[in-house]
DNA sequence: CCAAAACTGAACCGATCAGTTTAAATTATG
DNA sequence: CATAATTTAAACTGATCGGTTCAGTTTTGG
């Protein structure tokens, strides 16, 4: 814990807040945590804390926020619309399942829902940050492949289209790793369901 | 509230407490409702439904599993082997995606994904006695269906396949609805998606 | 080197909440 | 009617937590 050279954003202490909410948030949730957790965690008091962030709430909103933007900046650099259309699809099948079955996709997922209730603005930035970024990015390649002819999708269904393939991804593994009825899956189990997801997604849509 | 006659459990307000918990765990969540609210709500001595349940966490856990016990059962009686395949498998779709926009779906979801962290048995009880068994009861139908050839599955793709029928039917719109994107959504949107998850289905198993 | 800004730590406040206790009231029962 | 079981209201305990305050220390930058 020798000092280096951190740029700094506001106050010295800035991320090292952030960097402590993170964690303890991910780990406890909302309610779980608690602000003196978070400053202990952050190595920071909790007049410094208070100083940045005006409320548990807002420190937790700027928490979320960050983690989706950080996410939806991973999921664009995965996609490459140059490969074969099968390829492509099952590449992002791959990459959703991976973040879905995550610890850090679950957690995040998990506070999200249950948050929500309570605070409806960062249900709705968790979505537009997170799964709609995701649904763009799909949307678009899938118009593009439209275009070209890889593709059979009325310009009406890509929507929807985008939002079937992402939901196929999470088909029986999603729901039974929230509910930790299984907590590890295996290669073949994941293949199996991308590769399914890919199929059907073909079966439906394809040239 | 004269003095009807209700066949009582233990002591006489049992079932009030029941009652009385269910309408607040599922309007304020687990934390959000107090044990006093909860008594305030049921009618009812914070003593007495100490009497009943040694603490919360029991009271919370009694109330999760009746709720998911009874969706399970009303699930059942609306699947109809004997109509055709695509009939059955839109009034299915029609089905859970009732559910799973109704208030109480969504509640009940909220609820469960938050505090299955804590009381991992309350997710797996969920999962057993709620997702687990509509997919079970698909699962027998396909099974059925591929039987008498009216559907082209392999053995060993049928869970699988329900699975991703029971996906399919949240494209788009559950996740709208879970954080608060959109909160109404008209009869020809889910008739879209309903519509959607079947055709796609019925594109890669179709007979 | 010095003044301003940032940070600390600990005490403190007010509120909430799960769970207990008690003495009195109500209800069931025989 | 009388006794036993159940319920009640309300006060209380003990703990947690979000947020504030402040006197004093450390860091920064000119």
């Amino acid at each position: 814990m020798t000092h280096q050279t951190t740029q700094i954003k506001k106050g010295r202490k800035y991320d090292q807040v952030l960097h402590g909410a993170r964690l303890v948030f991910l780990e406890k949730g909302y309610d779980g945590a608690s602000v003196d957790d978070i400053a202990r965690e952050a190595a920071v008091s909790k007049a410094t804390l208070y100083s940045y962030f005006p409320n548990k709430e807002t420190l937790f909103t700027h928490v979320a926020v960050d983690e989706c933007l950080r996410q939806a900046e991973a999921a664009g650099a995965s996609i490459d619309m140059s490969a074969p259309v099968a390829d492509v699809l099952l590449a992002a099948a791959h990459h959703m399942l991976g973040f879905f079955l995550s610890d850090f996709g679950m957690s995040i997922y998990r506070i999200c829902v249950a948050e929500s209730g309570r605070f409806p603005d960062l249900g709705r930035q968790f979505y537009e940050t997170g799964p709609a970024v995701a649904q763009t990015l799909l949307t678009d390649y899938l118009s593009e492949a439209a275009k070209t002819g890889a593709l059979a999708i009325d310009a009406d269904e890509i929507v929807l289209a985008a939002h079937q393939f992402i939901e196929l991804c999470r088909a029986g593994l999603f729901h039974k790793r929230l509910f930790f009825v299984q907590t590890e899956f295996s290669k073949q189990e994941i293949e199996r369901v991308a590769q399914g997801a890919t199929d059907m997604f073909l079966a439906r849509y394809g040239a």
